[in-house]
DNA sequence: AAGAGACCCTGGATGC
DNA sequence: TGCATCCAGGGTCTCT
């Protein structure tokens, strides 16, 4: 599952094969991958378009054109994107492909369909609500504190919700809170300083640790160059039920907390 | 304000 | 073996 790790790594490896580059053509085999505009506009407004850069917000890949325009994408469950010779046969999840001016193209494959591609004047029409980047300087102790501050809310949702902090997705949560030693269950409110502290350290912590990973390869994540990344060898929790914590020894627990399996250590989280 | 549940999708796992 | 059913999971929406 593409997270902020998972999407910084794909923006990391698609950057230095799509700088500059002209999109000179979309080819789209299932219109409802666009989301907006509709596809025959979408494909006219993209089309002969430079590719400025490759960067992240959140869990989205942003690619400003030279036209102050935006092409904006959402992984979602299952999306891979890779730069390739135009000669290689696109499978057939492969549902949306940008021509390049150099003989590849940029494919977006997604198998689950969920994935989302945008193409706004303004970026902040479609990431304008997320909260601060976990990672940036600014985001500290007192950031998290601050966005915390009047909230009741179980620690679980909390992160996956995308408006208080961006990026963060199912395994990172958990693997957070297991770092954090705070259970899932926990409401927002009876967190005092150094909990906080911690919260804020092990979000960091494992983020960092996932980007350095490459990603989590735990269902269907593959780096751009169709290479696993290696995160998973250091998940503690995540998916682990039933199996032995491997700081205290007992069975890892399950879980659904915001409609999402939820995984921690009775024992070590508190 | 916050949370539960439905929905979108398909492949892989499970059940009979 | 083969078919039906269940499940995961990010984001968005509705309902309570």
């Amino acid at each position: 599952m593409p997270e902020l790790p998972e999407v910084e790594t794909v923006a990391r490896s698609l950057r230095p094969n799509l700088i500059g580059l002209k999109i000179t053509g979309v080819r789209n085999t299932w219109p409802r991958h666009i989301d907006r505009p509709v596809l025959a506009e979408f494909i006219d407004r993209v089309r002969d378009r430079t590719i400025m850069d490759v960067s992240r917000r959140g869990k989205f890949l942003i690619f400003p054109l030279d036209n102050e325009e935006t092409l904006i994408i959402h992984l979602r469950m299952s999306g891979h994107l890779a730069v390739i010779h135009a000669q290689t046969p696109a499978d057939k999840h492969t549902h949306t492909i940008f021509e390049l001016a150099n003989g590849q193209e940029l494919r977006f494959r997604d198998t689950r369909k969920f994935g989302r591609v945008y193409l706004v004047s303004n970026h902040k029409d479609v990431v304008g609500k997320l909260g601060p980047e976990p990672l940036d300087k600014g985001f500290t102790v007192e950031t998290l504190a601050d966005i915390l501050d009047g909230k009741s809310r179980l620690l679980k949702p909390f992160l996956l919700d995308q408006t208080m902090i961006a990026g963060i997705g199912n395994i990172y949560a958990d693997e957070a809170l297991f770092y954090a030693g705070l259970k899932p269950g926990r409401k927002t409110d009876t967190l005092d300083a150094l909990e906080i502290k911690k919260l804020h350290e092990g979000i960091q912590y494992v983020l960092q640790l996932g980007i350095r990973r490459e990603g989590a390869t735990i269902s269907t994540y593959l780096k751009p160059d169709g290479e696993k990344g290696s995160m998973q060898e250091d998940v503690k929790v995540f998916r682990r039920t039933g199996e032995p914590c491997f700081r205290c020894g007992e069975p890892i627990q399950r879980i659904i907390l915001g409609g999402r399996s939820t995984h921690y250590c009775e024992n070590c989280q508190k």
